[in-house]
DNA sequence: TTTAAATTTGTACTCATTACAATTTTATAA
DNA sequence: TTATAAAATTGTAATGAGTACAAATTTAAA
């Protein structure tokens, strides 16, 4: 994965706070807040603002290239995978994990008259570590 | 079903308050938002304090007759209804409603080491009335 | 090189939620 | 009933995520 060229390929411009944005949530895969982001790259990029990382992480959204998880209040996540997919939340531990799922079986009869956009699968429990 | 009596039922004391928010919950089935409740009953109960329907909300979550809503970011909403279900929201009139989900169905292979406590599933997109 | 456009940044603000102490209400015991 | 304790309610202040917005900086174009 070539980070610059997936961003203009999106249509976003690859400055290097987008860049390194990205680069954190594809590499790292752990579902963080904005303040993790911010905590985390802030020692590599001193004058970075919390607002860029607020402001990147609405266009990457729009992009379609990040995706959102809001499993419990007042803490909105990130996602470098887009593709339709369930989350696990352990909650001794936190850590949240992707997982395949096959929305096909949800049984939706009662919907036909609603067209669906988005489906979000969420599972809360404890994770094999804790 | 008669409130107080439910209430007691489930070792909560039936305070005025607390009947009043029960009721609006049961009867109203519409997920409301803290603030919406606040609005709507502090004209009945004019010295209604908002930290009073967070702590009675906290109170009928803890106890189990009440579980939580949370669709997209910054707002938590409520539901009378505890037993396992899926929501969808409209996103253009921003209704929610229950649907009931054969939850048997949905594919979970891949977390055999995990204990699942709770599963969400939300859907969001156009109700058949936008 | 100038100028315009895009991006980043910092500050101030909003709003949901929580913390907490004071007040009021309810229950209990003398 | 009256006094006392416990529970519930209330109001105010504080926290913290997210947004608004204007200034500063960087990048691109003429």
């Amino acid at each position: 994965m070539n980070i610059p060229t997936y961003l203009s390929e999106n249509d976003i411009k690859p400055s290097y706070q987008r860049i390194k944005i990205f680069e954190y949530l594809y590499k790292e895969m752990n579902h963080p807040t904005v303040d993790v982001i911010y905590k985390t790259l802030a020692p590599e990029i001193p004058t970075l603002s919390k607002t860029t990382v607020y402001n990147t992480l609405k266009l990457f959204v729009d992009k379609g290239i990040t995706s959102t998880v809001t499993i419990e209040n007042n803490e909105v996540r990130y996602d470098a995978i887009v593709e339709h997919h369930g989350h696990f939340k352990c909650n001794v531990c936190g850590k949240i994990v992707d997982i395949p799922l096959d929305f096909e079986k949800l049984n939706l009869n009662e919907l036909q008259d609603v067209s669906i956009e988005k489906t979000h699968v969420h599972l809360i429990g404890k994770c094999n570590k804790c």
